[in-house]
DNA sequence: TCAAAAGTGTTCAGCGTACACCCATGT
DNA sequence: ACATGGGTGTACGCTGAACACTTTTGA
């Protein structure tokens, strides 16, 4: 079977994530300093090239692990960039992935990787290639996504404040909102659930902690519902 | 420079083309039936396999001209395949990309392609491997973007009717939409002209002709202004 | 004259948006 | 007592959605 596309070219195939984060104030991107060649000393997004017996998905998690720690994050397919001169050495074709990560746990479990640096998105360095290309799509893209599906509570810790969640939204979408109509539009979605805890870093009174709650969104889909937030 | 990458193993990289058409009534999908194998005989998507001296964004444009003879249609990149067992012979990336065209401009070009069928959307034959998928995933995107881009005229002939840009967007999204309603939102875009001309085939009365304003288009989105249907 | 599709306005409800004050608490 | 952030309700305008009749013309 395996003669068939023996006369087809090959290429290499690789995977580059583009991994937000978001610290209570600002929206971050973790890059790391490219360690090898070509384009050593560099800022770069994360990557690696794809192996016979893994699928893409697969790829973008193996990287995404083994550079971060982490495992079972938020993780999507953006683009693939396939020009023929795209990387410098030789020819790549590269699949995007963005990650949302919760920077509260990749702050523990880093420990032993050094190589990565969050940077606050609007102060973030050039990197090589094209990736701040990609960064650009995954942004779009994570405005549009935030709109109509929570994706918002992956950078979010499994507890946290309204105050905090609507931060986050301002961070991404870069733009100030009005706390009144963004409690009431939020709680109206019926998602989250309040908690008797109060978070008392923030301030004297204390800002109560919500959680996401993944099975009233299900039954909210259910009901035809949608998640659309602004 | 080439040296950096020898290490890494390479892949077949394909592209696949979801052709969407639409004949003033229902919407269609154009595929073919393979001559080769594997698969062969079996409903597939149009594909080819990418070479060394082109872009994937050129190598889904080449596929798309070979097969059907069309150059500069509305095309976009959809997804990337890459799941080790997709392909029964042996594995193969594959990107697959939508295309929109005029049915009738393809009716013309088409003349000594014959490998092509096209089929109602709700009506198409079964597909070889994850070709269905595809399908699917382009449907849902086409639907997305109809909704806030004016790619629905890409579809049509260069002077259409309201009538059948209603059809259309019936055929999209596959609901009847009030003609009052929908003249009213369309036209109040402001982006498309009323010709003199009426088109007599569909009724005595015989509806006025329009046509798409890119300029005018363009120049609503400089004023911040957007095109959002429904 | 009639059949068949094209064309045309109004009303209502719901939603997004603007906006200002009291509350709780640690210092 | 006071400063700091947390929490709450209302009024208005816009837009999407529902809805029915007249016009044109070829047969």
């Amino acid at each position: 079977m395996k003669k068939y596309y023996k006369s087809q070219p090959k290429h290499h195939v690789a995977v580059d994530c583009i991994i937000f984060g978001f610290d209570g104030v600002k929206l971050k991107l973790l890059v790391i300093k490219r360690d090898f060649q070509p384009g050593k000393g560099n800022w770069s997004l994360m990557g690696g090239f794809l192996q016979e017996d893994e699928s893409i998905d697969q790829a973008a998690e193996r990287v995404l692990e083994q550079l971060t720690g982490l495992k079972e994050v938020y993780l999507e397919q953006l683009y693939v960039y396939g020009n023929i001169d795209r990387d410098e050495a030789d020819r790549v074709i590269s699949v995007a992935y963005y990650a949302l990560v919760d920077t509260q746990v990749f702050g523990e479990v880093n420990g032993h990787h050094h190589t990565g640096k969050w940077f606050d998105i609007n102060e973030r360095p050039d990197l090589i290639f094209d990736h701040n290309e990609m960064v650009e799509k995954a942004l779009r893209r994570l405005r549009r996504k935030a709109k109509i599906q929570p994706v918002g509570f992956e950078l979010l810790p499994s507890k946290f404040t309204l105050p905090t969640l609507m931060k986050l939204y301002e961070a991404i979408y870069q733009e100030k909102f009005d706390k009144r109509n963004f409690r009431k539009k939020m709680l109206s979605f019926g998602v989250i659930n309040r908690l008797e805890q109060k978070d008392k870093t923030g301030s004297r009174k204390g800002a109560f902690l919500y959680e996401f709650d993944m099975e009233k969104y299900n039954g909210m889909l259910q009901n035809g519902a949608r998640f659309v937030f602004s």
